[in-house]
DNA sequence: GTTGACTCTTACATTGATGTCAGGGTTTAT
DNA sequence: ATAAACCCTGACATCAATGTAAGAGTCAAC
């Protein structure tokens, strides 16, 4: 099949499919007029790739590993397991980051209500007054 | 003072500090040879800018209200709070997101280290029928 | 044989704060 | 007066997958 056909299968964008192609990790052969033939087995191989990259593996890393799993299961593949080691390592780092973040937000906004509060009991106080 | 000396009791780079000014956030005064001369105030300034940038917004959200917190409380900067909030809806929504990447992760190496166990019982079970 | 729908390659844009370098001026201390 | 240390501007690089567009070739249908 052509590229065309292979994106809408797959619902990844013409320009993707070449670029996965630019990282080497998919390499179709080609016409006599130049353009890209895919195989059938292209469609799960892109599939693959989709999963992986939502999973938040860069190309590069799936490179590293794509071949393997797209003959055997995942866990004969060695490649596999250390590199989702480190990468819920990474996420552990960024979810602690950013709750710190959510924290420190929570905290200024808690407190310009506090101080907004103040203002205006002051100022019913002053009216009170009056 | 010069930037040099400014970057030196802010601890931030003079690239940065200029590139703050690029954005708006400082003003210094040029001085006959055109070096910029910042006043006292000035660290401040730029420690009041890192500690926004600490808490995730960008120097364009920044520069909507610098010069209000730099004179007033923030709970009087009427800017601060919305963008408090939005910023804080943002963090909500990538914590979603990466706790979901998470879960798929940990799912994925759980059954890796299933499959792998269940091989390695078939594989005892062959020695242990030897 | 012409038009429309594909395909090809190449290349720039996106995002945003920061690093780094080049080429050139200034100041300061020796 | 010279060297070291500073300052200036401008510009490119970073990260990474994707969008987009130009200019050109191919193919199918009418």
């Amino acid at each position: 099949m052509k590229i065309g056909e292979l994106a809408k299968l797959t619902g990844v964008s013409v320009r993707s499919i070449r670029y996965y192609e630019s990282q080497g990790l998919i390499s179709p052969i080609r016409q006599a007029n130049g353009y890209r033939e895919y195989s059938p087995l292209a469609v799960e191989t892109v599939e693959t790739i989709k999963l992986y990259l939502n999973l938040g593996l860069s190309t590069e890393q799936i490179a590293g590993f794509l071949h393997c799993v797209l003959k055997n299961k995942e866990a004969f593949c060695a490649e596999v397991m250390p590199l989702y080691r480190s990468k819920l390592e990474d996420i552990e780092r960024q979810l602690v980051e950013l709750n710190q973040i959510k924290r420190n937000l929570e905290e200024r906004m808690a407190s310009i209500l506090q101080e907004q509060n103040e203002s205006s009991l002051e100022a019913c106080t002053l009216e009170n007054l009056e």
